[in-house]
DNA sequence: ATTAAAACATGACATTTATCATATTAATGA
DNA sequence: TCATTAATATGATAAATGTCATGTTTTAAT
């Protein structure tokens, strides 16, 4: 069983406000999985009963609309964790989890987390400002759906996948997101989605070569998700 | 200076975890203020230093998108709080919140409210528990804006103005509400809305006199909602 | 290596939704 | 009350987007 007080991600989530003490007892009641791409970590309507820190690699959040059709609310990364809004609303996860990537993710239960609540309260800060950071958004997204066409909201994405993930060495986006997983992001049909990947890349705004997208015209699309 | 200790809203809203002392010392730092159908409470981007504490009323919460048009992304009522997202992350409002009728409310000081964090942990969990709350309604909004139609959505938000607010002794819908502001609550067209109302009329799923809506056939809204 | 399945791509077309123009009605102030 | 403005309503059309069909490429399994 690894150690927390080593574990790099803490720094970058919630749990960075725990003591040398807590961080100690957390080993010890934490439980490590590996979860390979395309996993799933819970799912809609689960009752999971504690929250999990992401280690390593990234997952999406989805929900099933009335349609049929699962729609991707968010990714979530490395150091970041999941399961805490259904945990403090004492309700099941309105989201499910999926692997993008393989993952290394460490599952803390629920008495433990709330334990931290009641006695650390920069810890409760640290979540509650996670959270009010997921609420500011998704108000954001929502506006965008709402008032953004499909185009403004691809060029939109593509650049939000470029600056959370980053690119690989050939400059292709490092996060591998199927047509229809990025066309679940930006609320369109996947035949859509494809369509518009195409006009951009005739206008020369990407590259496309098998699953990789290459960003060629940063500023171009800019001007085109306004 | 009317008495927190008597006010009937607080006992809806996160500061009913308040003590006795607490309440009399809240009561002497709160301001009360009377706002006007159409005023603004505060606008996006503003630094708004505390929380409105809604005694009366409704307010809509807006945020201005890139084209220059307001999306409503919640309507708030009597019992709930306004500003606390902002408090907590320390940052300007991302919303405007202009009322919709006459309202009173309340404001209390950033200075307070942060006291109450450290010292009243049921407090702080009821907080949290707000916020989770409207994350939750949010993430649920993104998916029905991203995959419905404009006429599922409008059927959609008739029955949520109807569950909500209630309906008054002629059946029509209590809060009033332009057609323009109801198309950016469903995000479409203001022309959209007013078409496909009518279109509901003619299909005796509502009435529509002057500004006033009533619901007549809620299953039949209920089915188009999905 | 071969084949089956999945993902990607594109055309044709239908549907939905936005936009612009223009009435009509309701609300407001002098 | 009347004039003026704002809100509501509707038609005509354009633009955006979804759906279905089909072909191609990629991936994965045997």
């Amino acid at each position: 069983m690894s150690k927390c007080e080593q574990c790099i991600v803490r720094e970058f989530s919630s749990l960075k406000a725990l003591t040398k003490d807590e961080l100690l007892k957390l080993s010890s009641c934490k439980t490590s999985h590996i979860i390979k791409k395309g996993e799933v970590i819970f799912e809609e309507g689960e009752n999971v009963n504690g929250i999990y820190c992401i280690k390593d690699g990234v997952c999406k959040l989805t929900k099933l609309s009335a349609n049929g059709k699962d729609h991707i609310v968010k990714l979530v990364t490395k150091g970041e964790l999941l399961g805490q809004r259904s945990m403090i609303s004492d309700e099941p996860v309105n989201l499910s989890a999926v692997a993008l990537e393989d993952m290394q993710v460490c599952f803390i239960p629920k008495s433990e987390v709330m334990g931290y609540f009641d006695k650390n309260n920069q810890f409760s800060m640290n979540v509650m400002k996670s959270i009010c950071g997921d609420l500011k958004e998704a108000d954001d997204h929502m506006v965008n759906l709402a008032q953004k066409t499909v185009k403004e909201r691809l060029a939109e994405t593509l650049l939000y996948l470029n600056n959370t993930f980053g690119k690989n060495k050939d400059n292709s986006l490092k996060i591998q997101l199927s047509r229809e997983e990025l066309a679940s992001i930006i609320g369109t049909a996947t035949e859509s989605c494809i369509r518009l990947l195409s006009d951009f890349k005739k206008l020369g705004l990407i590259e496309l070569t098998g699953k990789k997208i290459i960003l060629k015209d940063i500023n171009a699309l800019k001007k085109l998700a306004e």
